[in-house]
DNA sequence: CCATAGATCTCGCTG
DNA sequence: CAGCGAGGTCTATGG
């Protein structure tokens, strides 16, 4: 059987059948799909619907044909595509690999916290320090202010925050706490969910309302 | 200006500038994409790397034609695509919209550690008490058993467990704690992260080795 | 509708 | 390379 290698971009409508194995396992019937390469190795297997691909390989794959099939490889996973009728195959033209500039992330939120809450309603001289992204064995911290030996750890969350964002904020504060720091902690976000808000009051933490 | 809405599904190689307005912001600069529309509104612009397109619409989104414009728009976010010059267009003929049989997943690990471990290492008599997906206040337990007035609280990981998974584990056995129960932790999974098991062995839970 | 957690998560960053 | 956490996360499921 003839192999051949597969290094350009294409996008394939065709009819034909999937398999999958590797970290998981996975079949699609024969149906009529849109299959898209691109020049990283990537891979992406889409049906009529919904945001993710049906199937997928991340960049890196290597894509060869043997025959009617097309079998894509990653270290131990392979996407194995039997084709049974093509409808439509391009090859984009000098297809562009531009990034988007993005604004209004969780950075920026904590960005315009810092200049226009933290330094107004909480800081009180010069020996008080402020550290982003501070690293501890259990985790990096948003927003760490330390004063006269007293620590607030700020977690920030740019829409409603749950049980899992309070469970990391606790996990710092209980960090501090356990070598004998006094520690508070504080979730900034513009909303809460009840579970999370009762959870962060038992646990001695306070929410802020805030966004970017 | 001429106004055309647009339902069907397409695929659309061009040459095109994007704009993205919603729960962040964000600009593309102008190149060759790749635009992909599907029939229930999901918009995908794929650049020629990676998984996750530049810009995109989830379902639901409603397309229009201005001009040169495409239009996408969901709720209070919009996407806007200005085209410059078309390389490209196809509509998929009877794109197919079935889904992917998948095996190997952590509901398929937990049942697999009940026929194969529970059952033969942990459960005692008629006495005991199964519950899988047990709500709490503070989240839903993937695997509880109950002995004699001893709780114990499963979570799996169906690859290396990090303090994310540590900490839902945490917050269940000290949910149980908090209302006086005498509750253990275990975490199931194939490999730990250091720090991980270290929080681990430090809040008195223990790491079992299993995978699917 | 909201809340919760998984995902073949992907992706970027830091050590 | 591992580890950690964000994401315009998305998606499924249950209340």
């Amino acid at each position: 059987m003839d192999t051949i290698h597969i290094e350009r971009s294409f996008i394939l409508s065709c009819n034909c059948s999937v398999t999958y194995d590797g970290r998981a396992k996975s079949t699609l019937i024969p149906g009529n799909y849109v299959i898209i390469h691109k020049s990283d190795g990537t891979l992406l297997i889409h049906g009529d619907s919904l945001f993710k691909p049906l199937n997928f390989q991340p960049p890196g794959a290597i894509m060869r044909k043997y025959g009617n099939k097309l079998i894509s490889t990653r270290k131990n996973e392979t996407i194995t595509i039997d084709i049974i009728s093509i409808s439509n195959y391009y090859e984009p033209i000098e297809w562009s690999d531009n990034k988007i500039k993005l604004t209004g992330s969780e950075s920026d939120m904590r960005s315009n916290f810092i200049s226009n809450i933290l330094y107004k309603h909480f800081t009180k001289g010069s020996q008080d320090e402020i550290f982003i992204e501070y690293k501890t064995p259990v985790g990096s911290i948003d927003l760490l202010l330390v004063q006269n030996q007293i620590y607030t750890v700020f977690e920030f969350k740019r829409k409603k925050a749950n049980l899992s964002g309070c469970t990391q904020l606790l996990r710092y504060v209980d960090y501090f706490k356990s070598v004998n720091i006094c520690c508070n902690g504080i979730l900034v976000s513009p909303s809460i969910t009840d579970n999370a808000l009762k959870y962060l009051i038992n646990s001695e933490c306070v929410h802020i309302v805030d966004q970017i």
